[in-house]
DNA sequence: TCTGGGGTCCTAGGACCC
DNA sequence: TCTGGGGTCCTAGGACCC
């Protein structure tokens, strides 16, 4: 089987060797509000964000197990959630009569501060388990733990990480091994919650063969449907089929979808580098045609932008809007600037300037973005990001001649300083 | 699914350069 | 000047993920 060339010396080639763990809290959220109410254990809990208590707008964040039962997803608007399972003050007011108490739940806002610390301390575990720690996201790590155990012993070690953070952090969490990233991520997600799932090497094309393909990450509905259409449902199916079509219908991604589904991932673990981009969202009750409120609310996201980035360290050189008109069209614009740079009044002005082709339209959602980031390496808060991990990333045996090629010495001309404002107003 | 917020990556066309 | 080829950057949109 010949396909694609492979670049020389660049990856090594002892990929069957890893020993990958997949760390995936259970719906996150809800857990969080339960460990400081615990009265929530066992209830249906609803985590939302942009909703005010009492109102409708917004968007279910994570529901509990018990929440889902009744029909509740995330993603969901609160409305239809409530819908299907009323608030739980609802039954106890006596407001919606014919109700039992068992058809309501517990709803609570977003608070991100409060999931971020106990996220924190799930980290601080997870580093203690193993040499290379990716975390994906609050609630996702992958933890290359090749040198901390072996196939043989690895069902054990992982179920150590997580009566670990049961026990000391009071979540529970689904956790996948297998020697690839991507195996891993779909072997946390079969068993959950509170899942523990090894696929040994042996074991992967029976393990992903009977998947459906969207179990896949990143098979959304869009490609589900598309491969359903050539015929393919199973993970099996689109291991076995022909590429080539695949790479000519989905470009890179069909090559990598195919590659996935046969349980081949040349990535290896690596920590998260630095941002790429910044970004601040709203959306109205219902489309607004007012320019004024549009501006208004455009001022406010540049603010929360700009003041994210300096607080980050970053300086950005692209600066764009987002404008959702109805039906629900996404519109962006962008404006790239001749170098790099972190001025608020700037951020404001061009994202009016962006906006106003928009400001009689019906809008139901606004947003601003930067990217295009640079962290300034002066920056005190940077100190600790050189600190951390990456302790040895080259294993390489014959890699060594240069042992710390570090970040770029940041002494690119345009990187120095502001850039004058003169050639952009 | 009548739709929240914060991200990432890929694609495709056009501008521009050599 | 009817017109090659390669590379990079910019912009807009789309799909996807949590």
């Amino acid at each position: 089987m010949s396909d694609g060339p492979r670049l020389p010396g660049v990856e090594g080639e002892d990929d069957e060797d890893r020993i990958v763990c997949h760390v995936d809290a259970d719906c996150f959220y809800a857990s969080c509000e339960r460990l400081r109410e615990p009265e929530l254990r066992g209830e249906p809990v609803v985590v939302g964000m942009g909703y005010e208590a009492g109102e409708t707008i917004g968007a279910v964040a994570t529901a509990s197990y018990e929440a889902r039962e009744f029909g509740v997803e995330s993603a969901q608007a609160i409305s239809t959630a409530l819908e299907r399972l009323p608030r739980r003050g609802a039954f106890e007011t006596g407001e919606a009569d014919g109700l039992e108490r068992e058809e309501t739940g517990y709803y609570r806002p977003v608070d991100m501060d409060y999931y971020e610390s106990v996220a924190s301390d799930v980290r601080e575990i997870l580093h203690d388990c193993a040499d290379v720690v990716r975390e994906e996201s609050i609630d996702e790590a992958y933890l290359d733990v090749t040198e901390r155990t072996a196939w043989e012993v690895a069902e054990g070690f992982a179920r150590h990480v997580k009566d670990r953070i049961r026990r000391e952090v009071g979540v529970t969490v689904s956790v996948g091994v297998a020697s690839t990233m991507s195996t891993a991520k779909i072997a946390s997600d079969f068993d959950k919650p509170d899942g523990l799932t090894v696929v040994d090497p042996d074991g992967v094309q029976a393990f992903l063969a009977p998947l459906e393909v969207d179990l896949l990450h990143g098979v959304g509905p869009v490609t589900a449907r598309e491969l359903r259409e050539l015929g393919l449902e199973t993970a099996g199916d689109v291991a076995e089929t022909d590429p080539e079509p695949l790479v000519e219908r989905f470009g890179e991604r069909g090559r990598e979808l195919y590659a996935r589904a046969r349980g081949e991932d040349d990535r290896r673990v690596e920590p998260k580098g630095d941002p790429k981009s910044f970004s601040r969202e709203s959306a109205f009750a219902e489309p607004v045609d007012d320019p004024a409120p549009k501006y208004d609310l455009i001022e406010t996201l540049a603010a929360a932008v700009a003041d994210r980035a300096r607080r980050e360290g970053a300086l950005y050189r692209t600066i764009g809007v987002k404008a959702v008109t109805p039906p629900y069209d996404v519109n962006t614009r962008e404006r790239s600037l001749p170098g790099p740079v972190d001025d608020p009044d700037l951020v404001d002005r061009i994202a009016r300037d962006l906006f106003a082709e928009f400001d009689r339209e019906p809008v139901r959602k606004l947003g601003v973005r930067v990217a295009n980031l640079e962290f300034a390496a002066a920056d005190q808060a940077s100190l600790e990001s050189w600190e951390g991990d990456r302790a040895d990333e080259n294993t390489d045996p014959d890699g060594g001649s240069t042992p710390e090629s570090g970040p770029e010495p940041v002494h690119d001309d345009r990187s120095a300083g502001q850039s004058s404002l003169a050639d952009f107003s």
